[in-house]
DNA sequence: GATATTTTTCTTGTTATGAGAATAATTGAT
DNA sequence: ATCAATTATTCTCATAACAAGAAAAATATC
């Protein structure tokens, strides 16, 4: 372990307390981190001459003494953009360094790997100078659905058809900005950390459901990426014993319960009408179709089992159910709440908080911010912060 | 961060190396571990002064240069005491600081908690007279059936009857070392890791039987202990939707599948003789009773789905099976091997191996010792390096 | 305006790492 | 036997970072 690690180590915990608390003061910062004085100051003068965080006066708190200086990111810090592909759209989110959304858009996307690295860079070039904010472009984060390697490689793509896909090498040529590229679930996981409902919580479980079922274990303050980067496939968790088959080939997995497909051919071969979309789903759940309504209670409750079997194996104080299922809560809730109840280990239940986000609702796309944000600030490589 | 932490976290790094691969040479540990050759000669300098480490010519290579130094923890450094209390029995185990026994003892216990202070200091007193050695006690540590806090207050331990005993405390005030306890599934996988077939390697899952079901979460070179210390408690997967009821109150647990009473129960209700002991059980199964013979296979399938579930949220390069699992192996593994290939995610079970571990058979109470190591040498609090 | 109080910065000291030169200890060739 | 080549370890010195305490800055109250 270097020195330099020291220090990029603190300034990144720095950084992040003033993006997730905007003006702070450095009295606070020591107080919450624990780093010395001394050193808050040394990295606040660097930031600030970065032009990366700003000091402003805060308002009069009439108590005496010199009064303590707000920080905040700099608005004019630099840009990061978050891209998140999908099977039949690609989303972009211009953002400051704060994580701040200035802007963001979506097109539509044929899937194709042919060219698509020409497409986001035009993309990404459009939604920088809609934002309004002129700045370099610090990183781009790209949220893919498929299992990435360490080094940057797209191992398999399911909904996009691709394979073995050196996706970093591949966008970094295409674009003039450092590239991360991750795991949609991971982004999405990451960026309910930063963002979202399990803001600075340092252990929770992440699922959610569209496409496929997909999450993230968010253990000692980070995504666990297990020894081969594949750990956190969520939704290959078995719950029903010789149940549906799986697009990964076992059975009984809680990706076929769960998911939009999945959903939509239980519902469509029990109505003969089967749903084209998860809007059309909730659709017929709100005009109180019982049959849509019990095939999401069914997998409400094989959900809950799922979740019962992760509070016991990690006693995480947040799960955290993201994407399709967010919209669907007045529907999972009940059958989630007495599962959970049924199955999972009461004294460890009753620290856990199951909450269903609507981060990626309210403003998608910020899993690929997530992902920038984390690749330009944090530990590895390209060093923005000192 | 601060700065004397990189000089332990180094000197542990390197402290490690030269317990797992004895008379390696510096200039092997920097191949190693990173470590720049001057940092490394410094630590181990100092290592060498304080008597903990000993340089040795190693056998001539034939090759010119100056031959290398191999280097080993001294025999002379210190003790090291585990302590492992269970139900009915206290083992207790002396090693010197590279964690090799030097003697070994269990007593019968009855299992009060009034005077067990008393009992064990006396144990540990004897079991370092007996070991033929002298210098300092640096540490005991004590393995204990039961869930414990970070404070290290015991807050249950079913099989023992105690319910919120603040152990560290009680122990240190009758012992004159520093006391580290810990729950005794996370000790065991921390002997596997430091002496066991997991040795050295950086993620596993461990999971063991006995009179419970237990296990730990091995990450990123770690016992994963959550949020709040709770997590691993692997026994309480849930297997079988509505299955047999546990002692934690849940139904559908893997502990009462697995456990030496759970199968007991089994093998007694099925043909009017209930099993006295796991040894009973095997003397049963290996007569080729066929009952007993089923029973073990019906739990294979049963802990073969719980691996499935933990191989596809982990996908671990390792999990290790310890206990009376162990023994257990010829009529478990093909059991657990056909669950494994009908239930696990293809292409993360093949990155699994999935292995019986011998250790706690063959040198048993070695927990103890781990925890001692890992608290003597480790991270946190008493420095005995640098 | 003086004093107390609170926040931030500066000074100085200590400890680590890290690059490269120097030293030590051996083999093989002359 | 001596010297060159080679390899392993230690030493020297420069640089970076943290840490404790003094100093400075900025405000409220009396």
């Amino acid at each position: 372990m270097s020195k330099s690690y020291i220090r990029h180590f603190n300034a990144n915990a720095i950084f992040h307390r003033i993006r997730i608390e905007p003006n702070v003061s450095q009295r606070d910062i020591v107080a919450r981190t624990g780093i010395d004085k001394s050193v808050v100051s040394s990295i606040i003068n660097q930031f600030s001459e970065l032009g990366l965080v700003e000091r402003s006066p805060v308002a009069t708190s009439n108590k005496p003494g010199r009064p303590m200086e707000g920080l905040t990111i700099s608005p004019e810090s630099g840009l990061i953009v978050g891209v998140q592909i999908e099977a039949d759209t690609i989303g972009y989110v211009a953002a400051a360094l704060d994580g701040i959304p200035l802007s963001s858009r979506a097109q539509a996307f044929n899937g194709k790997l042919d060219g698509v690295a020409d497409l986001v860079a035009r993309g990404v070039r459009e939604i920088v100078s809609e934002c309004g904010r002129t700045g370099d472009t610090l990183g781009v984060g790209i949220s893919l659905p498929g299992l990435l390697t360490d080094e940057g490689v797209l191992l398999h793509a399911p909904v996009l058809g691709w394979r073995g896909v050196p996706v970093v090498d591949m966008f970094s040529a295409a674009l003039d900005a450092p590239v991360f590229a991750g795991n949609d679930g991971k982004a999405a996981a990451m960026a309910e950390y930063m963002f979202g409902e399990c803001i600075d919580t340092k252990d929770f479980i992440y699922l959610f459901s569209g496409s496929g079922v997909g999450g993230a274990l968010f253990l000692d303050g980070d995504i666990y990426r297990g020894a081969s980067g594949l750990a956190g496939e969520l939704g290959h968790i078995k719950v029903v014993p010789q149940g549906r088959y799986c697009s990964c080939g076992a059975s009984g997995c809680l990706s076929p319960y769960l998911s939009e497909p999945g959903l939509a051919e239980e519902i469509g071969r029990l109505t003969g009408n089967r749903p084209s979309s998860f809007k059309d789903i909730m659709q017929r759940a709100g005009a109180n179709d019982e049959v849509v309504v019990g095939v999401l209670d069914n997998a409400g409750a094989v959900l809950g089992s799922a979740i019962s079997s992760l509070v016991n194996i990690f006693n995480p104080p947040l799960v955290c159910l993201g994407g399709d299922m967010a919209s669907a809560e007045p529907y999972l809730r009940p059958a989630v709440e007495r599962a959970l109840q049924r199955l999972a280990h009461p004294s460890m239940s009753v620290q856990t908080k199951v909450i269903f986000s609507q981060l990626s609702t309210v403003s998608p796309f910020l899993g690929g911010v997530a992902l920038a944000l984390d690749g330009v600030t944090g530990l590895d490589s390209p060093h923005v912060l000192p």
